[in-house]
DNA sequence: ATTTAGATTGTAATGATTACATTTTTATTA
DNA sequence: TAATAAAAATGTAATCATTACAATCTAAAT
């Protein structure tokens, strides 16, 4: 889930010089105001109804349009099948490895301390953990 | 690539409580040596010169085996497949936009500020960064 | 109205991973 | 040792996410 409210898609699209076509219109909403990092199936799933000529093709190309154009993360925390994330801001995601669900969770990545050279060019930073959710943890 | 050097696979997979069967002790003594967290692919190829008989599901099962066991990591940085890595130890990963190799880097995992509950039980902690290595950077 | 670029779609292919049944090897016990 | 049981290894086929590619549609520009 984006924190920072945005009132009007389409203009936040346009000035990413993407054009603001109803799918692209769409899915970056759903995407915005989901909380539990969808996957492709998902997301096709949950437009289908609404958008009954949509195809999973499209969602495709404009997920990686929107990573692209940097407004969309790609979260490969799962094996099998890649999640998105609207919030591109730094933080990082817990994986319960009982339930499955993925927690987000402020991390000062910015300040982390590595021994990485400074030819190394950092476009994106990603923090993963795995482990044991509370809900999970308390049913045992 | 491990760091600290086993000197005898088959005990330390005892020590484990894994059987080491020829196999078993191939593969970890493969991934133990490795330094670009190769796929279940590139094991296979590895090693179906000197074990005929191999077969991927036997890579596949072992690797999950050794993962159960704790003695090796998943790396997901990348999209389509599922990189591994003998190097249990916390490290960070960089992957190249451009050339697509893997590097390894020291992080101060542990110090990582972080607001996550003490109710999250955490297994396991990864850092992945993206971005353009030293030596594609100097091509441009 | 014509042209052109971008958007959307569907079909088929690819490629990683898993399910499952079978065979082989190893360990245990009579 | 021989019989039995458990674990390891294998192969085939299925599943499922993703991509390639060609075709169609839309909307803006001339
Ligand atoms: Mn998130
Ligand atoms: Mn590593
Ligand atoms: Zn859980
Ligand atoms: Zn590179």
């Amino acid at each position: 889930m984006k924190e920072m409210k945005i009132d009007n898609i389409g203009d936040f699209l346009k000035s990413k010089n993407i054009k603001p076509s109803f799918q692209r219109i769409r899915i970056f909403e759903y995407l915005m105001n989901s909380i539990e990092h969808p996957t492709v199936d998902e997301i096709y799933k949950a437009l289908i109804g609404e958008i009954p000529t949509l195809s999973k093709t499209t969602v495709y190309n404009t997920l990686n349009l929107f990573i692209e154009k940097r407004i969309v993360h790609m979260v490969t925390i799962e094996e099998n099948e890649v999640r998105y994330d609207a919030d591109v801001s730094d933080h990082g995601h817990f994986k319960c490895d009982i339930c499955g669900k993925v927690y987000d969770f402020k991390a000062n990545i910015i300040e982390l301390d590595t021994d990485l050279s400074e030819s190394f060019i950092i476009n994106q930073k990603d923090i993963f953990f795995r482990g044991t959710c509370p809900s999970c943890s308390k049913k045992n």
